[in-house]
DNA sequence: TGGAAAATGAACTAACTGGTACATTCTCAA
DNA sequence: TTGAGAATGTACCAGTTAGTTCATTTTCCA
């Protein structure tokens, strides 16, 4: 029963401690690899970073496209982690839709290097993705609480019927993602050259806006 | 007035038909940007696959960025030249909003490899975007059309004020690229294992489904 | 406490890759 | 028809980059 609390030595101060040497890499390699996609990242460049060198990342994940791989999974992994402290279920159905959707477009908005891996992971066809049992399990939870509150506001007669809980999903994370991910393109061919600052594509209200009448009875045209 | 009919020389049967060159290496080129993103794409493979040598390449575009430029500009050109060919003037604006979702649903889906370059390019920070004042006023139309069916909706009576039609083609453009740009994380998610092949995420009447309850009147709650 | 395994550092390398130097061939107008 | 400039081919290069080799230091428990 020891902590692990490195000890400094004399002479040049190494220690070891490999649980900190880990979580360092990762999370230089996160903004990296974020910032400059799979290919475009430089492993000398994430060593550099580091308080470690290049031999560790070798050491700890084996390649580039290990430490890709691990990166992803971690990402993934703390994305899913918030996302099911919610508790939408101590909520009506309304509110737990609004507050869901709200919850996801805040959340993309201020993690773009999240939204950033998974853009480049869709230029990598999703190859590494697929590598990853783990995230895969992790996934089907996001949909569940969809499920639970679409099925709670239908028994309540609040919601439509007939549609896919994967379809909500799918609305919700369109617009979030898409608002943070094509954020500079869009930016650049609409917003006036002035507040070029954090181009909005779409503001919040309208999103839930969108959902809201997506997933609502009747609309009087 | 002579046609730039190329010469078959006995020898080596070289011939100078520089339109045919540059044509032929944009061609090659934006698939591999595409495929493999700015960073990933090797000027050697884009060389290799087009019937000239690199030294054309370097001799049309100067470098690998300007050849990505060309390969950008030339993609948002296209796009935007189909998409100014709609007459939604000659339609009711109910069916020429509903034509502009579906076509630039199948447009997106047909067409990849302009989404893939605006996703890379959503990697590089709008950065070679932003050095292509010619994309900039294509983009401009694409609005003027949506804002034209709009306001004739208004003037009639079936859509709702009140809305910028800057949000409008944000709406339609956030769904339908998501649905291309996505598709794989997405279908590694969310997808089974067996039908794996063209993971829609939306289908399109929905798509069609949450513009039109957007744009449209009240909703009864 | 001693020694084996884990953790780390520094320098090195082979292959790749964007870009170029130099020479040659076409083309077309005067 | 000729010659100057445009177009093209070949071979090469220098910098970069993922990955490795070899040696050293820590750690920890038998």
């Amino acid at each position: 029963m020891k902590d692990s609390i490195p000890v400094v030595t004399k002479e040049n101060g190494r220690t070891n401690d490999p649980a900190r040497t880990m979580a360092e890499i990762l999370t230089v390699a996160t903004h990296e690899f974020a910032d400059k996609g799979l290919t475009g990242a430089r492993i000398d460049e994430i060593a550099a970073a580091t308080r470690t060198s290049k031999r560790m990342i070798y050491y700890y994940f084996g390649s580039k496209d290990g430490l890709y791989l691990a990166v992803l999974e971690e990402a993934y992994r703390r994305m899913r982690a918030i996302e099911s402290d919610l508790h939408l279920d101590d909520l009506p159905p309304l509110e737990a839709l609004v507050r869901l959707v709200e919850f996801t477009y805040d959340h993309h908005r201020d993690n773009e290097d999240f939204i950033r891996l998974v853009m480049n992971e869709n230029i990598q066809r999703g190859d590494y993705l697929r590598q990853s049992t783990s995230i895969q399990q992790l996934n089907q939870n996001a949909i569940q609480s969809v499920r639970a509150v679409y099925d709670r506001g239908i028994a309540q007669g609040v919601f439509r019927p007939g549609l896919d809980p994967v379809d909500i999903h799918s609305a919700i994370s369109a617009f979030t993602f898409f608002n943070v991910s094509n954020r500079h393109t869009f930016g650049v061919i609409f917003q006036d050259r002035v507040s070029q600052g954090k181009a909005q594509t779409l503001k919040r209200e309208h999103v839930v806006e969108l959902i809201l009448r997506f997933v609502s009875h009747q609309i009087s045209l």
